[in-house]
DNA sequence: ATATTTGCAAAGGCTTTGCAACCCC
DNA sequence: GGGGTTGCAAAGCCTTTGCAAATAT
């Protein structure tokens, strides 16, 4: 957690943006969690950061490449980035609704990459939503 | 297009609903055509169907299984579902902004149901986001 | 005939924006 | 000190909802 501070620092510096009390409050409430809705942030940092400078934060660390919108059904929820956590994707119970990551396989990722090729694109990154039944409600 | 209209009437008349003017219309906008934001269909049918009826159909669309919201980005885009169309999924061009479908492979879809099944779930669908840089932005 | 469906208008969420005050380097 | 950032309040979207009128079978 401490590298990972670090590594923020450094993203923001070599981007010109400097390490704010926003930022940084909204950061350490990412790292280490499940992914999170908008709503859910706000809760969490929400006495001490604006909702406004939450969404700015936000939008700031999808441009640079540090946080991830994932999609769940048709909302979104908000969690780092590769850069901080393993490559991997979720599958969404759709009976309870329960969110589970996976590790993608590297076959699948070589063959995504084909798939783009073949359609003439060079691909620069996927997102995979699985939708399913969990044991527990099987 | 006159087979989809039946399949429309056939589904919708199966699970208890009728074919409204408002159902058929919405429907027809989305024929043959590319996925749509809902401002675009709201563009669209909007001098005929009022706005809180477009999304109810697209609601009820979806409960059925006509209608599937693909995710662009962070936005969402409408399109008949795999029973108009075969299946497929989109791949977005992260410079000018194009998307283009591509048609999965068998192998993918496959792998796809195993990566499932070991993380303890039983697949029951999934959606699948390329993004890349097109031939005519390399 | 009557249960469903629609249009209208209004409310509800979520997200963005302008601007003065504030903070980081 | 000064430009980048934040908080606040207000505006802007998109989407949903209640209800009376219209429609489908």
């Amino acid at each position: 957690m401490d590298t990972a501070l670090t590594t923020l620092t450094t993203t923001l510096k070599s981007n010109s943006y400097s390490l704010t009390k926003a930022r940084k409050t909204v950061f350490l409430a990412l790292i280490d969690k499940e992914p999170q809705t908008m709503a859910e942030l706000v809760k969490a940092v929400g006495g001490k950061i604006d909702r406004a400078s939450i969404y700015r934060v936000i939008a700031l660390f999808e441009k640079l490449g540090i946080v991830e919108r994932i999609q769940i059904g048709w909302k979104y929820k908000l969690e780092l980035s590769d850069v901080f956590r393993s490559h991997h994707h979720h599958i969404t119970c759709v009976k309870c609704g329960r969110t589970q990551m996976f590790e993608e396989s590297k076959l699948i990722e070589f063959e995504l990459k084909q798939l783009a090729e073949e359609a003439g694109f060079t691909e620069t990154g996927h997102q995979l939503e699985l939708r399913g039944i969990c044991t527990n409600c099987q």
